[in-house]
DNA sequence: TTTATTCTTGACTAAATGGTCTGAAAAAGA
DNA sequence: TCTTTTTCAGACCATTTAGTCAAGAATAAA
């Protein structure tokens, strides 16, 4: 009973991290949101609640997407080397895609609000343990494949140290327009794996 | 003739990265400006100009040590890894002081702008040639002098991460309270320049 | 003293802000 | 048909915004 909702809440959640990721939290007004959404204002806040429900959801709704895909391309089997690669090789192939970049940047507005926001400082927390304790299974299986060599003698900080790389791309991808950079920055930076 | 300035102009543009960096450029109202610069309004524009003229000019002053710093020391005879790594050490140092740390996060908040303030995103730009050249040049010494390894083959990408990792800390920084994962993440950065 | 500059305080404005409320049309199931 | 829900449009509101103007007091050089 009743009408259906006209629009896919994840697409128009979609279309949020793009404006949010363009103006930030801050900078983005009401009116931005709405000409972005393509929706009307009561809409909005029938269905999102207030601005910061939304930034919340659109937060949640992207990092836990990224973030899953990380996860599942670390556990599948065969080379662990290979599966870190192909994760940054692909998040450098999403931030060179003049679409698909737009929605990445809503990272950058997240950890603007980490200090402000408890709800997303509580989130990201728990996030990067997840992913942080991730990359640490998976080298220590790279350890015991013999994809790694004695020079690697701290997991621990070598997996603090690719999920950190991973968020930081996208700072990179926001102050470069030369997709050259982003490819020298990820090899250097999976040169780290190298014996 | 006429009365003197009371206030020094780099200790509030001081002040004012701390503000503009824990809420940002939009997030950051007159009114914080006023009470966290401790000058009267008319004071602030009479000196520095508009709410975006003082952002500009505390991102500038900011940037500019900090490159300057990071030049000098690059350039100083000697070990270049040594180099190098008193430049990080240095970065992580000043993020985990309590009270210095607070200036630095200027640095998220200016990237932030560069998309929508053009004077910003011409002055990062030159920065980053000029810091990437720095990190070039000091690279080719180092390897003249014996300090790299045949593995190191690129040093643009080289100079191109170093000066990113730079940048990154930061944001690094913002995401955790833990100085530990700061360490962590300087002792891989670095391992980059193992042989 | 005269003149020029800076200081502080406070009033003021025009615009934009996020958010609420109302009302009516549209659509879908009972 | 009746009921429920969604959608859109627009009015509305209290608050906040950045920025200006004015006026008088303080200060310092000419």
């Amino acid at each position: 009973m009743g009408r259906n909702k006209e629009f896919d809440t994840t697409v128009v959640l979609r279309k949020a991290m793009e404006v949010f990721g363009h103006y930030g939290y801050e900078g983005t007004s009401l009116q931005m949101l709405l000409d972005g959404l393509g929706i009307a204002r009561q809409s909005l806040y029938d269905t999102y609640g207030t601005k910061k429900d939304l930034f919340i959801s659109a937060v949640k709704h992207y990092t836990n997407e990224k973030s899953a895909a990380v996860v599942t391309r670390l556990d599948r089997p065969g080379s662990v080397k290979a599966a870190i690669t192909d994760i940054f090789r692909e998040i450098a192939a999403a931030l060179k895609d003049e679409v698909r970049r737009k929605e990445c940047f809503i990272m950058h507005s997240a950890i603007d609000q980490v200090p402000h926001v408890p709800e997303i400082a509580a989130f990201f927390e728990q996030d990067a343990s997840r992913l942080e304790e991730a990359f640490y299974q998976a080298l220590v299986r790279a350890y015991k494949q013999g994809e790694l060599s004695d020079r690697h003698n701290d997991l621990r900080a070598l997996a603090r140290y690719l999920n950190h790389s991973r968020y930081s791309l996208t700072q990179a991808a926001k102050l470069t327009s030369d997709p050259k950079v982003l490819d020298d920055i990820v090899k250097v930076t999976l040169s780290a794996l190298d014996s």
